[in-house]
DNA sequence: AGTACCACCTGACGGC
DNA sequence: TGCCGTCAGGTGGTAC
């Protein structure tokens, strides 16, 4: 699930929950989610730290560590979230890297498919120079958005997941933006007028607070959503038509071709 | 530069 | 019941 609105939400768990805690302990489930270092250094460079400040950027979240300790960096792949419990009780299945706190709560990372990643991170600036992520989709102002999408070459969905160009939407919020804004997925970026740019800038935003006003939960969005209806056959929200799936990219895209054009 | 395709990983689901 | 292919909202590398 974790796209830009589902991270918000994490973040926000995460600030009513760990944050300002110091870490007594980590324990290493699995230790394909921590690539670059070991379980060793992990504990090395968290154990005795408070979580001192959150921040986030697309769908990255970030974790500042007290004195001179750099940063948590979270990355979440398809099937990663947060999970904080008071000790001692079940750790969560599919936990991958535990946080033990001095107030006898732990927080967990938990990753189904293990797509997603933790790092150490020193400089905050370079690794997002290093990533080459763009700027935050849900902050970004309309002349950078302008900027940034508006003169790609190619699609307007490949365009909008892309993160080096805009940070944070990935298949299902491109597919709702564009379901929004009333355009094709395939529509040329070069194809698309001032006013359409600024549709979809306007619905994007728009988007992103109702998902993230819905804590991300599909089941609490506006009926007009398309983000319920993501299946072939399903009645179109808004013009009761059906919905139609494509391939686009690699990701399975769903659109309403009568509302929806090119 | 953009795109298609593959890989990574695990689990759920439908068809036989 | 069991096996198998397919699919899933993530990113990154490859070859064109």
């Amino acid at each position: 699930m974790p796209e830009l609105p589902d991270v918000v939400v994490y973040k926000r768990y995460f600030d009513r929950t760990a944050l300002h805690k110091r870490v007594t302990g980590t324990r290493v489930f699995d230790a394909y989610v921590i690539k670059d270092i070991t379980p060793r250094t992990l504990q090395r460079r968290v154990r005795n730290h408070s979580f001192e400040s959150t921040q986030r950027r697309g769908k990255y979240l970030f974790v500042g560590l007290d004195g001179d300790g750099g940063w948590l960096g979270m990355h979440f792949g398809m099937t990663g979230y947060l999970e904080y419990f008071k000790k001692p009780g079940d750790t969560p299945e599919h936990t991958r890297v535990r946080f033990d706190l001095d107030n006898g709560y732990a927080l967990t990372y938990v990753c189904l498919r293990k797509l997603g990643e933790l790092h150490i991170i020193n400089d905050l600036e370079s690794f997002l120079e290093e990533h080459q992520l763009g700027p935050d989709a849900w902050k970004v102002d309309y002349e950078t958005f302008a900027e940034r999408i508006g003169e790609r070459r190619g699609r307007i969905k490949s365009a909008l997941m892309n993160q080096q160009a805009l940070a944070g939407l990935g298949n299902i919020y491109s597919d709702e933006i564009l379901f929004q804004a009333q355009i094709h997925p395939e529509s040329n970026v070069a194809d698309l007028d001032e006013a359409a740019l600024r549709t979809i800038f306007d619905e994007m935003k728009r988007v992103i607070d109702i998902a993230v006003d819905a804590k991300a939960n599909p089941d609490a969005m506006p009926r007009v959503f398309l983000l319920p209806h993501r299946s072939e056959g399903a009645e179109c929200p808004r013009c009761g038509g059906t919905v139609e799936k494509i391939r686009l990219s690699g990701r399975t895209t769903y659109y309403c071709p009568e509302c929806q054009s090119k």
